[in-house]
DNA sequence: AAATGTTATGTAATAATATAACAATATGCA
DNA sequence: TGCATATTGTTATATTATTACATAACATTT
């Protein structure tokens, strides 16, 4: 399996998880000493739990996953370290849901835009973008900032 | 200017703004009774406070804009109002600002996508849709239901 | 190592958004 | 009218997110 080269379906596929997890999480490393910010402890941990599974997690099921091991982690403490991790795009929100997803390309400069699944919960990330939505903002002059992308539905196995 | 036709623009355009809320009240109400549903007192005030603007209210914008001239005007009261609107296709939500915002082509088919000045805040809503995302999706075997499109960025004229 | 500035975390309180549960009222119709 | 249903009113609370300020950790200079 090439976790590196398009993990797009990852969440609708049997895989590795355990070798998923440790790629990115490794990523993460090391494009936070590329770029000169500190993975502390609170947002490693943050990032592992968030990898734990493909289902979008809530800043409080982090914080009560993270209660599990800590003591006294207060909304603050996860809020921040979930910040971080968008700032640096190693995670993104799903405005659908208030909850967020580990990237499963992080580095990579295009915006993402997501498949959910209503029965698994699942969430792939696409990386493939542009669309004539876009097309049609640059026609108008629309100067284009950010694009929320979140499209539900079945997976194909939940179809069947 | 014909409000019918094409109002994808309109909120990032100079309109009559009276004429574009009168007609889309009107358009609400003639729907609501084609399908034998109510446009009850508390349904027709959220759409017209909706309608004062083109930019998305919070719940609570509303709630706040309705207790001006009603007493004691509670949450569920605007929520259930609100999710009136979002079913009979009168309202859209933007779940990227947890706001709501009048349907500008109520009884059309089709999803809406929205473009969202970041600087005036106004939003526009096309109806052009479909998306290479939605092609990928098909093309694994996904099948969708809802599509949340969000595009924020600068409008024309706040780019000036 | 001490002093300093900066970044990150801890802590308490509260704001903002949304829903649950049940009572009362209004509406449509037999 | 009386019944069933739909809608609204009311109270309480759940869920999501932020503010404000205190403390601690880290990095740099001395």
């Amino acid at each position: 399996m090439h976790v590196k080269q398009h993990n797009n379906l990852l969440a609708f596929s049997e895989h590795n998880h355990h070798q998923c997890e440790k790629v990115l999480l490794d990523r993460a490393k090391t494009l936070c000493d590329q770029r000169e910010v500190r993975l502390t402890l609170r947002r490693r941990q943050v990032l592992e739990i968030l990898l734990s599974t493909h289902q979008p997690m809530g800043a409080y099921d982090v914080l009560n996953t993270l209660n599990k091991t800590e003591q006294n982690i207060t909304p603050p403490i996860v809020y921040r370290a979930l910040d971080f991790l968008l700032e640096q795009g190693l995670a993104h929100r799903i405005e659908s849901e208030n909850a967020f997803v580990p990237c499963m390309h992080p580095g990579h400069q295009c915006e993402a835009q997501f498949l959910i699944c209503s029965n698994c919960h699942c969430v792939a990330e696409l990386d493939s973008a542009i669309s004539p939505v876009l097309d049609e903002a640059q026609k108008i002059g629309f100067e284009i900032r950010h694009a929320v992308i979140e499209i539900s539905g079945l997976c194909a196995t939940c179809r069947q």
